[in-house]
DNA sequence: GATTTCGCGATCAAATCGGTCAGCAGAATC
DNA sequence: GATTCTGCTGACCGATTTGATCGCGAAATC
C-alpha cells in the first residue's frame, strides 16, 4: 500500500510538462526542477510514451511533451503506466479473487479500497493539479483535518 | 499500490479467529481452513499479538484468539500491524512531503489517497467482515459495477 | 558531420517478499 | 517429572522488485 518513488517522480515529471506551454521541454530541465535523477526519469518517461501519455523527439530542440491536453490525463493513467494495475492483491485483481469460510466478504472489501482509489487518482487530471484546483471530492478528503494525523 | 499476501493472510486470519467462538484456536487449524502456509502464517500472528490484536497460549489446548471483541478491530489495524504505516509515499509519510514547483499540491493528493483508504479500511471492523455486514460507505463502493471493471 | 537529445537494453546493489528450518520456551497431560 | 503439544523466534534462502547507473545506438538539428 505505498506508492512508489517510481510513480511519484512520473506525476511530478507529468506535472511540470503539463505547466509548460507547449514546446517540447527537456529531460534535464525535468529532472532538474523536480529534482529526479535523469536517467532514470529516462526511462520512466519512456514508459509514459509507450502508453501514449507523452510524446517525444530527440536532438536539439529535442524534448517531451504532454500527448494530450492536461486535463484529459489523470493521475491514475500516469501511475498505471509506470506502476501496472493500481490496487493489486497478491498480484492479482481483487474481481479475480474468491474467498472461503469467514472471509468471503473480504474480496467486497478489496474491490471498495480500489473503488475508493480511482476515485481520488481517477478523477483528478494534471490540470487540476497544476492549477491547484482538487476536485471537490479530493479537496475534500485533504482538507479533513484528521487526514493529516499520523497513524 | 498492491496489498501484500502477509497481509491478506493476516486479514483472514484475523477474521477466521473473528469468527470462531472464544477459546484458542491452533495456528494449524487456521493455515488448513484459509489455505496459508503454516509457518509463515506464525510469524503473522507473531506481528499481530506483539501489536496487541491478539493474543495466544502455548501448549496443549493452546492456541490463538482476539485480545479485543471483533467489533473494535478494523481491518486497518490489521493491516498496520503486519505492513507497517497503510499509505506512505517513497517510504515517508505523506503529511511530511513537501513538493516544489508545479507538483506543490501533490502532497493534497497523497494525504486524499490516505483519507480514502482509511475511510474504508478503518471504518470495516473484523466482524463487520464475518457477518456480512459492511459499513454503509464502503458497501456502496463495492456494489458500483464499474469498481468490479479491470483496468 | 558534429552535436544534441532521446531510446533502450544490460547491469547492479540493496531491499523486500514469500516462505522454510531448526531449536527453544511454556503449558498441559500422564 | 517426563513427555507431548504448540507457540516463539531468529536465521536463512531464492526470487523478485526497487531504484538506480552505464553505454551505445538512433534521430533531429545546426
Amino acid at each position: 500500500m505505498r506508492v512508489s518513488a517510481k510513480a511519484d517522480y512520473a506525476v511530478r515529471a507529468a506535472a511540470e510538462l503539463a505547466a509548460s506551454p507547449d514546446g517540447p521541454v527537456k529531460g534535464e530541465r525535468l529532472a532538474d526542477s523536480q529534482d529526479i535523477p535523469l536517467q532514470f526519469l529516462e526511462h520512466i518517461l519512456l514508459d509514459l510514451k509507450h502508453s501514449g501519455i507523452v510524446r517525444a523527439r530527440r536532438g536539439a530542440k529535442g524534448g517531451y511533451w504532454l500527448a494530450k491536453p492536461a486535463d484529459e490525463v489523470s493521475i491514475a493513467d500516469v501511475i498505471r503506466a509506470v506502476e501496472g494495475p493500481i490496487a493489486h492483491v497478491q498480484s492479482a485483481p481483487p474481481e479475480s479473487i474468491t474467498y472461503t469460510g469467514s472471509a468471503q466478504e473480504l474480496q467486497n472489501v478489496w474491490i471498495a479500497v480500489r473503488a475508493s482509489l480511482r476515485d481520488v487518482l481517477e478523477s483528478t487530471s494534471l490540470e487540476d493539479l497544476v492549477t491547484g484546483n482538487l476536485p471537490d471530492n479530493v479537496r475534500e478528503l485533504a482538507d479533513d483535518k484528521d487526514a493529516w494525523l499520523p497513524r
